[in-house]
RNA sequence: GGCCCGGUAGCUCAGUUGGUUAGAGCGCCAGCCUGUCACGCUGGAGGUCAAGGGUUCGAGCCCCUCCCGGGUCGCCA
């Protein structure tokens, strides 16, 4: 039978107690982490979310209550009252914070018992998929801790900044109408309307929107949004954004608030002082510099264009890239010529190959020459032009990839992420700042054969491209900004169109017709007509952003009860199937699925 | 939907060319132990080798199917 705490109440947790407080009495409240029994001497590592103390329990002390500490074992709750002792010298432990000191137990109560644990609760190597089914246990793990932690910091500290400067909290309704254009919608039956369905936000969007229409002026929330769509390691089916909108500002302006907001945040969160004005690439030179519209410019080893070099070789791949519009585009990695095994080039060709590149060249400059996947094509004239146009020098490996512009780029873009992971050319700890602007404001989708919105379809085109809407629109750049860090998108954000007629234009460039277009976001376009000041925004993919502040590599370890890749949940077995009498209520029924 | 990796004791893993009764460390249980802190020592329990099928005299290992987990491309306004 368990103990109740009774009158006791907790004087405060494990590493609160300090040496100050050697010959008091304190009572605290935790899970047993582990217990060392020397026979008539128990240890016990006390645990709760602050950290780790030391019990002792002295058989000639106290007999009884030596053998009740007998019967303790891993995640037993626990009561403890007992003296705040200071350690011998010898028997400092300075992998403790509480190292110096330790509680001399003079009564215990057993909370609760607990079954052995499915795992060690310290352990740093269980597997994700057993983490995640008993994911309160992992939780109960220090580095957990510290990651709801940090999550909570930074919602604080966006609390705190956004109110500061006049930003109201307003929610947004989680059901709400699907929307075309964007991600799948998770959506919800309606039982009252018959075949109708609510959708789950992909963002407040549209909302923030109309609540700029209304006049709130500075709106923020910290909102939970849900996408379908495959799952990666930063990316989670439902996840929170730190989302913002302000009337009456500039892009000017509202990068200038976040520019503060981002400043504090690393101060406050990780102590880490960031440089402002932050640095900015537009979309193009991101795309070529880095192949990457997030790049990571914690380290250099930035692509180059090498198609002057190459003009007279005669390769196919470089003379039908040049014939054709495309790239012939390299980057040197200093220093590494013989770093490489031939198995490993190979590798590397892989990669390029995943982003639907043709292939990869290795182009080695060692003492003795030139080696290359290319040789027989090289004259000796090429050889010097490629060295010269790309800077090598001798012990350097270039690597060449030709074609089609953007798979070009993207191609060696994550060759260069490849790279700099196995040589080890990003600086632990280190962050970099940055925005990325002048998007384009679509894309051509080859599989629908037209113009999508790059960014979402409400973004404001720039001023001075407005002309080529409707004859170039592959030309047209959005007043659009990403805020990236560390090779991640960690926020985003664009002018709105505040003016109707615009807003159909744009509809119209994306091939809405005007009843569709009435249809799907109707109330929006009701409410340009009626007074929308000119408006715009950001939101910051809240999850993202403590994973890249907190180090983590998984957007999993950031979220208290993630999905998995299947978007499953393993801890409750969602989702599941629905009685009959829930799909009748809801007048559903699920085609029966093939066995 | 495609590609790649993984699944063996509660956990993390090893398991040779297909060959006797499938191993280790940790954890767990019992005993001993007064200064441990990854306590130590002794002993013990613990296995549907993810599942199904096939090849073979013989399968943890080879083949097929399938489930689960991970990474990734597509997808993610």
């Amino acid at each position: 039978m368990n103990e109740t705490m009774g009158s006791w109440k907790r004087s405060c947790y494990c590493t609160q107690v300090s040496k100050e407080q050697v010959g008091q009495e304190v009572i605290l409240m935790g899970w047993a982490h582990r217990r060392r029994d020397l026979g008539s001497l128990i240890f016990v590592f006390l645990r709760d979310r602050s950290g780790l103390i030391q019990l002792v329990f002295d058989e000639e002390d106290d007999p009884a209550l030596f053998e009740k500490a007998g019967r303790i074992r891993n995640e037993y709750v626990l009561a403890v009252k007992g003296k705040v002792r200071a350690r011998a010298e010898k028997d400092i432990n300075p992998a403790l914070e509480t190292g110096t000191i330790e509680i001399l137990a003079t009564e215990l109560k057993i909370l609760n018992t607990s079954e052995t644990p499915p795992f060690p609760v310290e352990s740093e190597t269980v597997s994700d998929a057993l983490r995640l089914k008993y994911r309160y246990l992992d939780l109960r793990r220090p580095i957990m801790q510290r990651a709801l932690l940090m999550k909570n910091q930074v919602t604080r500290t966006a609390r705190e900044y956004f109110e500061a400067n006049g930003f109201l909290d307003i929610e947004t309704p989680i059901l709400m109408k699907s929307t075309p254009e964007g991600a799948r919608d998770y959506v919800v039956p309606s039982r009252v309307h018959p075949g109708n369905f609510y959708a789950l936000p992909q963002s407040p969007q549209i909302y923030k929107q109309l609540l700029m229409v209304s006049g709130v002026d500075r709106y923020y929330q910290i909102a939970k949004c849900f996408r379908d769509e495959d799952l990666r390691a930063n990316r989670q089916p439902e996840f929170q954004q730190i989302d913002m909108e302000m009337s009456f500002a500039s892009q000017e302006d509202i990068m200038a608030i976040h520019e503060g907001f981002i400043q504090k945040l690393f101060h406050e969160v990780i102590g880490c002082e960031v440089a402002l004005p932050l640095k900015r690439l537009t979309y193009q030179q991101a795309m070529e510099r880095y192949g990457s519209d997030k790049p990571d410019t914690r380290f250099g080893m930035e692509i180059m264009d090498i198609a002057p070099a190459v003009k007279d070789c005669e390769l196919k791949v470089f003379q039908d890239a040049i014939a054709q519009n495309g790239r012939v585009c390299a980057i040197n990695a200093k220093g590494c010529a013989k770093t490489f095994s031939r198995k490993e080039l190979d590798a590397l060709g892989e990669i390029v190959k995943t982003y639907r590149a043709k292939g990869m060249i290795w182009f080695l400059l060692e003492e003795g020459g030139v080696r290359s996947s290319i040789s027989k094509f090289l004259t000796s004239e090429v050889t010097a032009a490629i060295t010269a146009q790309a800077g090598m020098e001798t012990g350097d490996a270039l690597f060449i990839v030709a074609g089609e512009a953007a798979t070009t780029y993207t191609a060696l873009g994550a060759l260069r992420l490849e790279l700099a992971e196995r040589l080890k050319l990003i600086p632990e700890g280190k962050h970099e700042l940055l925005w990325v602007v002048d998007f384009p404001m679509f894309e051509y989708d080859e599989e629908a054969k037209r113009c999508v919105a790059m960014h979402h379809p409400f973004t404001c085109p720039r001023e001075e491209d407005l002309e080529f809407l409707e004859s170039d629109p592959l030309r047209v750049c959005a007043q659009a900004y990403d805020m990236v860090c560390d090779g991640y998108e960690i926020g985003g954000g664009s002018i709105r169109i505040a003016d109707q007629e615009l807003q159909d234009r744009i509809l119209k460039a994306l091939g809405f017709t005007p009843e569709r277009a009435q249809a799907s976001f109707g109330f929006l376009l009701d409410a340009l007509k009626l007074g929308a000041p000119p408006h715009g925004g950001m939101a910051y993919g809240l999850d993202r952003l403590v994973m890249v502040l907190g180090g983590y590599d998984n957007i999993r370890d950031v979220i208290a009860f993630p999905k998995v890749q299947s978007a499953a949940d393993l801890m409750s077995g969602a989702p599941g199937l629905l009685e009959q009498s829930q799909l009748d209520e809801l007048h559903l029924s699920v085609t029966q699925l093939e066995e």
